[in-house]
DNA sequence: AATTACTGTAACAACATTAGTTACAGTAAT
DNA sequence: ATTACTGTAACTAATGTTGTTACAGTAATT
């Protein structure tokens, strides 16, 4: 299993929104340049973070601006805008014979270990935040 | 993103060994009623557990046995064996533009973070020994 | 040596997802 | 009305998942 590129190029475009915001006029042909993928590409994953509150489409001419602070956003929230189609990280063999022992209580077994490690993985991505992200690629740029 | 149902299959196939060892002779046909899976799915997954060095196929007419303990076998271990194709969990978009600040310097600042949530995720797996989960499903077997 | 009961694997199909692209209608500032 | 964008449908290609048939290979048993 991977997760997709999306997560990676959403993250991209936020940091970019954030560093040219007011210096140029942000559109996803600009956008595209710097991240070197297909504008739609760029306006889908625009598309999926507008419905889920990040940034705000202004009027054409205008650009694109955040609708929230970077302090706000981790990447779980990117996650789960762009990647996460399913509330389970684990699958499952759908029908264990319940007349055996084991496959009557596999899922029983498994499912709080299942659990466990999926809040887990989540809880490490809420704990970048996009700020932070932000201040450690200016360190750079400065250095 | 997801994690195939190949793991949560090879647990099952490795209770299901522990449990019916010198009970029954273990086929492929066998696993395949208590899994509820078509047996040459089965074989497929025996045969990477076989290459990971976990199970053992005895010679037709004897059975499949377990060729390590279940107390040094973890979920990780199946993981690797059945599921994970590649080094690293995280997609990335291949050539961010150079000529951009945030372009440069994005695989700088994410991979450290990618690297650490990986590391924990497997670290999470390998702290689930197939030993625990067999006491498990026996304890509710037995009550 | 032939039979039997398996495994190992190739080949295929259906389906989902990822990633990239073209094309075009819709929209709001100018 | 024009212009410069966005939003989205539709499509292609590649890849991964899951399930299936078919059959050669193999080792205990007779």
């Amino acid at each position: 299993m991977k997760i997709s590129s999306r997560l990676a190029i959403s993250i991209h475009t936020i940091l970019a929104i954030n560093a040219f915001c007011g210096k140029c006029k942000i559109t996803s042909e600009f956008l595209a340049t710097s991240i070197n993928i297909h504008p739609v590409v760029i306006r889908k994953i625009l598309s999926q973070l507008n419905t889920a509150g990040l940034t705000q489409i202004a009027s054409p001419k205008v650009g694109i601006t955040m609708n929230k602070s970077l302090d706000e956003i981790t990447i779980y929230d990117l996650y789960i805008a762009v990647d996460c189609a399913d509330e389970s990280l684990f699958n499952f063999h759908s029908n264990p014979n319940s007349n055996c022992p084991i496959g009557k209580n596999i899922h029983k077994v498994l499912d709080c270990h299942f659990d466990e490690i999926q809040k887990n993985f989540e809880s490490m991505l809420s704990d970048v935040k996009l700020s932070s992200l932000a201040s450690d690629i200016d360190k750079i740029i400065r250095s």
